[in-house]
DNA sequence: ATCATTTATTTACGCGCGTTAAAAAAATAT
DNA sequence: ATATTTTTTTAACGCGCGTAAATAAATGAT
C-alpha cells in the first residue's frame, strides 16, 4: 500500500489510466464493466486505498444504500436483540444499517426521524413509541420516506405492519396456565410505556371469557422504561398486602416477570410449578435472560427470526416497488410457549 | 404549513426576500445573523418545511457534526447503558450521535471503522473488541479521526483512554469478600471474549498475592459472547464435580454470575451472605440487572457517569486541538463496591 | 447629518460525484 | 477483413451547499 493521498475519484481514475465514469459505473455495480478493467479498479483498490465521498455519491443519487432503524428504547435488551438481527440482515444485503434509539421520548422519537428524513435513505425500520408517539409527525414521516412499521403498530401509519401476534402470546400461557393448575391473574402496569401492553391485557380478557374464567387484573404503579424496578415494587406491595387474586401470576412482560421474581426471593416466597411451591409465575416476550432467572421463566417466546426476515423482506418490496405497496398488510407471527421452571 | 416543496436553499431565500448566503450563515449559526433576520428565517421555517440537504452540507465541511459511537456488542446491557448515556450527551452538545455495534466480530469492527471513516465524522468514541481487535486496522483509523478509545485500553492507540479501573473493582470485592468471611476463588473464561477479562484476572492475582492470600483460579470453557450460558454451564460442571476450592466464588462479570446463580438455584444450592447458605458469590460491572437476580448481586459498579462524561469531554477537547491532544492520558475510574444479598 | 461599524447582498467559484450523449475503441460475430 | 455489438472515453452539465471578495445597506455613535 502505497500512502499516497487520493482526493477523488477522477485523481484515481487517473492514476490508473482509466476514466471517470467508467470508474464510476464500477462502484455503482462492478459487474457492469468488463472483467478486465474490473480487476484493474480492484487491483488498484489494494494498492491506493481510494473510497469515494459517501457525501458526495448520496447528494447525487435518488435513493441511498441506508436502512434507518428506529427502536424506543435500545437499552431493553428485547430490542438489542430484534436490532441486532435486523443490522445483520441489512448488512448482508448491502445496505447500511443507520441504528437509533428514541430512549423512551416523544421528543427524540420526533427529532430521530428528522434527522432520518435528511438522511434520504432508501426505507426505515420503526418500532414506535406508541402511544407515547406523536401520530402527526409519523404519518408525515411515513409519507415522505418507505417506512415499515414494527413491533407495535399504529393503525394506518407506514407501508406494512411486521410484529408479533399478541393474542397468541396471551392464549398459550393462559391455555397453558389454566390447563396445569390454578387460573392466572394478569400483573400488569396502569400507565404502560411499552407499546403492546394494552393489547395484551385486552387478549387476556378475551381468551378468560372465552374459556368461562374469571378474569383478575392486577395493576401496578410506575411510569418509564424501568420494568423490573417496577415489577418488583408492584410485587412487594401486592404480596405484602395479601392481595394477589389468584397464586398464579401472568405477567405481562418479562421484565415485569422478572422484578416479580426478584420480589419473591426477598419475601421468600418460592415460585414454580412443583409441589410445595406457593405461587407460579409465567410471562410473554423470551427476554434474553428469561433464561436465566430463578426458577427459570415459563414464557412466549418471539419468533425474533420470522418478524427480521418479514419486516426486511416487505422493505425491500417496499423499496424495489418504489415506494408505494398496493395495500398495507399487517403481519403478526405466532408466539411459541416455552416451558420452564417458574410456572 | 403550507404543502411546497422546496427544493434547495436557494428557493427557500428567495422566497423569504434573503440571500442564500445569510441564510447558510443562519444554518451554520443561527446568531451569526441579526436577530429580526434570524426570525424572519424562523417564521419561514415554520411556514415552510425546509431543510438543508445534510450531504450537500457534509460534502463542503470539513468537519461534520457527527460523533461516532462503537461498541463491540450491544445486546449486552452494559454496552447498551453505556452507549445510551454517550448518545444522550452527543445531543445535548449538538451533535449527532451514530452509533454502531461491532457484533463481537473482527470483521464487522473494521467495517464500521471503514464505513465511518468516508462519514467524516468529528470524532469518534471506540469501544474496541479488544483481543479479537485487528490492531493496525484501528492504528490506521485513529491516524485519520479523531478518536477517544474507552472501556478497553489499547496501548499507544487513539488520542486518549477513559474507562474504569479493573484493579479497583478486584481489590474491592476480594477485600471484602475476604474481610467478611472465606477466600475468593475466581470464577471467570478461559479464552474470555469481552476485553477486560485479562486484566481482572491479574488484578485478582496480585491482590491476593498482597493480602498473602492462596489464589485459585476457575477457568471455564465456551467462546463468544453468551456469557451467561458459558457461566451456567460452567457453574454447573464446576459445583457437579465439586470442585470449587473455595465456597465464595468471585466472578469476572455479572454475566458470567447470573449464569452461576441460574446454576445455583438448579442444583438447589443456597447462595448468600447468611448463615446458612452454602456458597457467595460476587462480581464486576453492576449490569443493570444484577439487582433483580435472586438473591440480588453483590458487585463492583461502574461509574458509568463518570466515564460517559470524561469521554466526551476530552473528545471535545481533541475535536477543538483540531485533532492532536499533546499526550495521551488514559483516564480510569475507580468501582463502588454494591452490597446485596449474594455474598 | 456624518462617519464608522456591523450586517447583508451580489457574484462567482469549488466540492466530488452522478449522469448523459456522442464519439472512439475494443471485442465478437460473420 | 468487414460488419456488428459491447464497452470505454470525452466532454459537459447538474446536484445543493460552503465560502470568499467586493459592494451595498442598515445601524449606532458622535
Amino acid at each position: 500500500m502505497r500512502y499516497k493521498k487520493i482526493k477523488n475519484m477522477a485523481e484515481f481514475a487517473a492514476l490508473i489510466g482509466i476514466s471517470r465514469p467508467t470508474v464510476s459505473k464500477y462502484f455503482n455495480d462492478p459487474d457492469s464493466v468488463r472483467p478486465s478493467t474490473r480487476n484493474r479498479i480492484e487491483a488498484a483498490l489494494q494498492e491506493y486505498d481510494y473510497r469515494p465521498n459517501i457525501y458526495a455519491i448520496n447528494q447525487n443519487r435518488r435513493l441511498t444504500k441506508t436502512i434507518g432503524i428506529v427502536v424506543p428504547y435500545l437499552a431493553d435488551p428485547f430490542f438489542a436483540e430484534i436490532a441486532r438481527m435486523l443490522e445483520r440482515r441489512c448488512i448482508t444485503a448491502g445496505y447500511t444499517p443507520s441504528l437509533f434509539s428514541s430512549h423512551g421520548e416523544q421528543k427524540l422519537e420526533n427529532n430521530i426521524l428528522d434527522n432520518l428524513r435528511s438522511l434520504k435513505p432508501a426505507g426505515v425500520l420503526l418500532a414506535p413509541l406508541g402511544r407515547t408517539s406523536d401520530r402527526k409527525h409519523i404519518e408525515a414521516f411515513c409519507r415522505n420516506v418507505p417506512t415499515i412499521l414494527f413491533d407495535s403498530n399504529i393503525e394506518g401509519v407506514g407501508a406494512a405492519f411486521v410484529g408479533s401476534d399478541n393474542f397468541s402470546f396471551v392464549s398459550q400461557t393462559v391455555e397453558y396456565l389454566s390447563r396445569t393448575g390454578n387460573v392466572p391473574c394478569f400483573f400488569e402496569m396502569k400507565d404502560p410505556a411499552n407499546p403492546n401492553a394494552n393489547k395484551r391485557r385486552q387478549a387476556y380478557l378475551d381468551i378468560m371469557q372465552r374459556l368461562n374464567l374469571p378474569p383478575h387484573i392486577v395493576n401496578i404503579g410506575g411510569t418509564g422504561w424501568s420494568f423490573e424496578e417496577i415489577g418488583r415494587q408492584g410485587a412487594l406491595k401486592v404480596l405484602r398486602e395479601n392481595a394477589l387474586p389468584t397464586q398464579t401470576v401472568l405477567c405481562s412482560n418479562d421484565r415485569l416477570a422478572i422484578g416479580f421474581l426478584s420480589a419473591c426471593h426477598e419475601l421468600g416466597i418460592s415460585v414454580g410449578r412443583e409441589e410445595g411451591c406457593a405461587i407460579r409465575v409465567a410471562s410473554h416476550d423470551d427476554h434474553p435472560y428469561a433464561r436465566y432467572t430463578c426458577p427459570s421463566l415459563t414464557t412466549a417466546a418471539h419468533d425474533y427470526e420470522s418478524v427480521a426476515d418479514c419486516a426486511l423482506a416487505t422493505l425491500f418490496n417496499l423499496i424495489e416497488a418504489g415506494g408505494n405497496l398496493s395495500k398495507r398488510e399487517e403481519t403478526v407471527f405466532a408466539a411459541r410457549l416455552i416451558m420452564r421452571d417458574s410456572a
